[in-house]
DNA sequence: AATGAATGAGTATTCATTCAT
DNA sequence: GATGAATGAATACTCATTCAT
């Protein structure tokens, strides 16, 4: 063993990041349907070849950079559920987070065409929608305590967490580059939506 | 001259038709990016080489399609726009009707399919988000009924208006076969969240 | 239908046949392993593309050879049977007709490749051996039609045509171009080995 | 130094035939058209770097196993004409061994496949089949002694013995896995078809 | 010597578009 | 207009070989 494999393991994963982020990147630019592999790789500096030696295919690229995703926010959306603030400073944190981070658009069509494509294995678009669903879990519970706190409009609170992430979901893909559709995305007007006292006024 | 103008006229118009709609039959049922000009001659019925008779490429045949349906849904929200009823009731007869309608997702997966791809021209997603731009303006007026007849709540019209569309097109895309989320989507929902009087209960 | 069906269905035939003829004709030059479908759509003189109008894969392509190949064979070798011939007459034909005919070895190859690679699937395989047992049938009713006149040595009959043919295919391997063993292949040296007669001098 | 150099001579030995070993397992276990280096590397596990510091190329592995099988088998043939006994004993022996020993329809395999292949130098096909011829030798002495015993029947040997070689050849590539023809292989009728005194019954 | 990451040329296959009939 | 054969560029993936450590 001439190698170090505690180093081997450390430059693997560095690789592995590489490739994905920027992929992801790329598919941010291009758009999903138009990425191939060879983009990938003149975007990460990686040789096509380098490619497969880190993933069996470009599914698989795909799959991984949405699991990430995917997990990634249900640890932001379970951390966020468990901060000690009133439900609407919890959505809205979850709204704005979502909203302004680049990219999301990205990941956001990435679950979508995982979902529909004919290709993707059922296993990939039958684990999405699992994650998904799973993420749906902390903001209805938002949304049961704001119901408690009197600050949410009534209604099944499942059904309200979908229409949420649904709304944020339709919003991020208007965000399109190129799409400049002339009408304001802002946080506290997604809020009001949801919001019980406004209704008052 | 046993041919007349007219009649070749009509069945040109009723050829576009039946290449039109079959292929969007067939992009709603394998996904628009696996179509391919072999798919919908089959489905159309007529030969490929014949297709390239009545558009000039496949994405001509894409542009299409979106300009009609997205013409199509101007039109309808514009009637409903003109009808003589409360601004709620318009609301709810455009979202169940955009709801209940096959094949809407598909729709909206080209919508945004037309704005994402590098491929497609400047001038197509330009007139994309044009029209969609055009289409908020019914949608606009009417809640600006709805908040003069204390129905609606309150904020920027407009806003209101990209957020409804955004969350209709939301739920559309989470609708796509094989991505059964286990939360219901119902009219009456949606409308719950623009109806300043369920606030006071 | 500006097109004329039969004349169509005519030119298709002979495109099927231009291209195994000279699949075949490359296969025998260059041997099965290194030939790739441009290989043969310049032998051809088929674009690539258009070689998968009329081959959904370049094994269809394999396995089509190999079929026409064996069913011809097996024709040659029924027909052969039938004759009002002493028993070693037909097998003398037989073997003269196998051994001059050029590219045969190269359907032995494909046989024997058929049969090995992993790739190939199952349902190819077993169609190989199920068509190459059925033409045993044919020799070993010679044989026993010899064992009857008294002039092929006693033994399982179909035991015999079984080595009979394998010598034929191992004598036929040895012939590959560039592979000079310097000892004769002779017909009747072959039927000396099943020669009652001889071995009494 | 601790270290020394016979150690090292035979460490290097016991390598390559490990990795020469492995090799033909892997061929025999997935046809010589589907081995990689990589399939070798992880058989023999030693990594593919190291594999060429043992071998300048894949070919040259190829080319080192056929080298040590044709030897090996020369050796074999030639110890047993050395024997005392009846020629047909030998001639048993001989093809029992061949038929018995598990993995050398990989042998043959390759030994066609070397004298096919376009990829593969013309030295190598130049000296795997004067192996061949050189290994011919043997087994037409042996034949000659049967026809002086007047066991064997008449014929040129170097004929005959070509003939037998090519018979077993031919029987071996029939027992490839998965080509179960149902027609039995028995040393006995083999020899059969060279027995003189058999034709007199 | 030993490792496995890196490279890049090569392969089968697809598909929008054109063309001859 | 109508047909489907023909084209060739593009694409995902493989694999023998080299290289840095």
């Amino acid at each position: 063993m001439a190698r170090n494999a505690e180093k081997d393991q450390i430059s693997r994963e560095k690789r592995l990041n590489q490739i994905l982020d920027c992929a992801l990147e790329v598919i941010a630019l291009k758009g999903i349907g138009s990425v191939s592999i060879n983009d990938i790789a003149v975007a990460s500096k990686v040789s096509v070849g380098n490619i497969y030696h880190y993933f069996k295919s470009k599914d698989e690229i795909f799959d991984e950079i949405l699991r990430r995703g995917q997990t990634a926010y249900g640890q932001f959306v379970s951390e966020t559920e468990a901060l000690e603030l009133p439900a609407l400073d919890k959505l809205s944190l979850i709204c704005s987070g979502w909203l302004s981070t680049r990219n999301h658009w990205a990941h956001t069509l990435l679950i979508h065409s995982a979902r529909l494509s004919e290709t993707s294995l059922p296993s990939t678009r039958s684990q999405v929608t699992e994650r998904f669903t799973r993420n749906l879990v902390p903001i209805t519970n938002i949304i049961k305590q704001g119901q408690k706190e009197e600050t949410i409009i009534d209604g099944d609170p499942l059904e309200l967490a979908f229409y949420f992430v649904s709304l944020i979901q339709g919003l991020t893909l208007q965000r399109m580059p190129g799409a400049e559709v002339p009408a304001p995305i802002r946080v506290e007007g997604v809020m009001h939506l949801l919001d019980k006292r406004k209704r008052m006024d």
